[in-house]
DNA sequence: GTTAGCACTCAAGGCTTTAGAGTGCTAACG
DNA sequence: CGTTAGCACTCTAAAGCCTTGAGTGCTAAC
């Protein structure tokens, strides 16, 4: 673990920037010549053995020229990287199409999930606000047709779920209002957990409002149960223009654990721990877990407001990918829609 | 145009056969012997030959076997196809599954795609039931903090639409209930040409509920403009194992039109002309118009209670697609999403 | 510590060869 | 006349071979 010279670390650098750029295993001479390096290639040679020899660095084949390894990856964001912030101009235009779009926090992350793609030719994975615990807003509930119900439950954060219902008595528009005012009264700011001992300690007010309220409490349930909400991915084709992905197989293998929405949820709502930039974190090689992933890394920050509801948003791409770019810009979006969580739900 | 022979077809319809299970261009010793046919190879050759020249088989150079054109694909469909209709228990397997799922047309339209994509191991696409003209059933009105406003407005067809407001005035829940039972009077039934007639004529009920008022009429505006609604898509990677797309170019092409929502939206609006199977509707190679689809085939089918809400679910796949088995799937989904837009919207 | 020089390695791309599947045509057959 | 066997011909895909060139490690001199 001896501590790598200045000299190393800039070569360090340079491979990875060069490695980033072509995408071909990057050689002595060529590094000398591309940035006027003031020694020889044949100094820079044997730096790269030394960093060869570290495992910041590996060679396809013997006699090759050199490609970053997983921990050279992790050595250059943690510490050697340098940010390239989003220029003046695009920040605006990217706000500009945040108080253009639909409202609703639905349009909101799709329009980011767009801009982030566009702006990282990667995938962008974009999981919605949830609350951490559920808590209900609102109830209402529409009479469809005389024995049939819509519940429509708003939570905090701004999420919302319907259910409808199939009751035996026939129920009028101004009877459910009725009830849903009384749950309103008693439930609201009230998590799943709160509300089922309310419920059990009250007389029943009819068949009805009991149904109810057992249907409310289990989209409560169901809720609570899906730890990360909805996932929305944009620009998969963006990444098969890559060259680790031209052999499909790969290509299919990563497309596959998109797929894989309960993995996904699982992964991003791991986003605490892992090295820190700026509360945006990196995952490389699917964290030794995922081998669907095992050549991609993910880009990550959580955003909204803590303690009340948080969702994620990020790139996947191969980890040959820009961080300095991904980084600013996934730590910008995330700001911008925090922003909207908080304007619409406190 | 002269008619083909009954040897002809049948012989045509091996190849399809052939072709759709091997991928490889089909010869006429192949034939006779993996089918066991009466004739010798050198007759199915020149029956080869004539189908060949009338355009239904081509071959990919000279002297290599042969493989369906466009054309030859259109006729099969049309006429020579063989349905292989799902088994009982595959029906059953997906009827409960439906019966289990999470309510609500949302959660049914991603179960629909999945298990589509996963029957026919191709990229599902279901487009949610749209109202033909956007009526509204219900209005809530739902005070957020004392200066916001959260609408709900329930369409005809169980479409639902959100919209946030920020209002001068403060409101009490009280209140926006007065003005939303309002508003459920006189607008419950209407579409948005006949609300914004009644609006005019009527006396103003003060600055909120005018402010209500426009941001309905926009919301229903933006639904209205929106001819197809949202499009959900499942099954990507399982289209990548096939070999037309193992060049990544072509991947790529067609996974980008998935991106294009509008263009997908308009193309699925279509879904009445071209040839009919059943109610079952084949798009061959993007009728010719999208070139980034050539050579896919769209099996899709249009879902709902015409007349009041429909939406479209069909899988895109290569042209060389199992026709006799997408067809019936496509068709029993459709079946099923129909009678749950009937049950939950009549 | 740095650098020039040199012999060596090895993938990528181009070229050639080979094998085999498939064709079209002709002539014979019932 | 439709069908079939036989045969010469075509053309791709796969395998093998060669060449090229970028890149290396090592050594010896600066």
């Amino acid at each position: 673990m001896s501590e790598l010279t200045e000299r190393q670390k800039v070569i360090l650098s340079l491979v990875v920037h060069e490695y980033v750029r072509t995408a071909n295993p990057v050689g002595s001479k060529n590094l000398v010549k591309h940035y006027h390096l003031d020694y020889s290639s044949a100094t820079v040679r044997n730096e790269l053995a030394a960093l060869t020899e570290a495992q910041y660095l590996s060679q396809p084949y013997t006699s090759a020229g050199r490609v970053p390894t997983e921990k050279g990856y992790r050595f250059f964001v943690s510490g050697l990287i340098q940010m390239r912030e989003l220029p003046e101009e695009t920040r605006h235009m990217i706000e500009h199409q945040f108080s253009q779009a639909q409202q609703g926090m639905d349009g909101w992350i799709k329009l980011a999930a767009s801009i982030l793609a566009d702006q990282a030719n990667a995938i962008s994975v974009v999981s919605a606000p949830l609350p951490n615990r559920t808590r209900v807003k609102y109830v209402s509930l529409i009479s469809i047709t005389s024995k049939q119900i819509l519940m429509i439950l708003v939570l905090e954060g701004g999420q919302m779920q319907q259910r409808f219902m199939f009751v035996n008595e026939t129920m009028t528009q101004g009877q459910l209002n009725e009830i849903a005012e009384t749950l309103n009264r008693m439930f609201e700011g009230r998590n799943s957990e709160e509300i089922r001992v309310t419920a059990k300690h009250l007389p029943s007010m009819g068949n009805v409002a009991d149904e109810i309220v057992r249907t409310l409490l289990n989209t409560l349930y169901d809720t609570d149960a899906l730890q990360t909400g909805e996932v929305y991915t944009d620009g998969i084709n963006k990444v098969l223009a890559e060259p680790e992905f031209s052999d499909s197989e790969e290509a299919r293998r990563t497309l596959r654990f998109l797929d894989e929405k309960p993995l996904l949820q699982n992964f991003l709502s791991k986003t605490t721990r892992e090295q820190k930039v700026g509360g945006v974190q990196v995952f490389f090689g699917g964290d030794g877990l995922l081998k669907d992933i095992a050549n991609c890394s993910l880009v990550v920050a959580r955003y909204g407001m803590q303690g009340v509801a948080t969702g994620t948003i990020g790139v996947l791409g191969p980890m040959r990918m820009a961080y300095s770019k991904n980084i600013p810009t996934v730590r910008f979006l995330a700001g911008i829609l925090s922003d909207l969580v908080s304007d619409s739900s406190q």
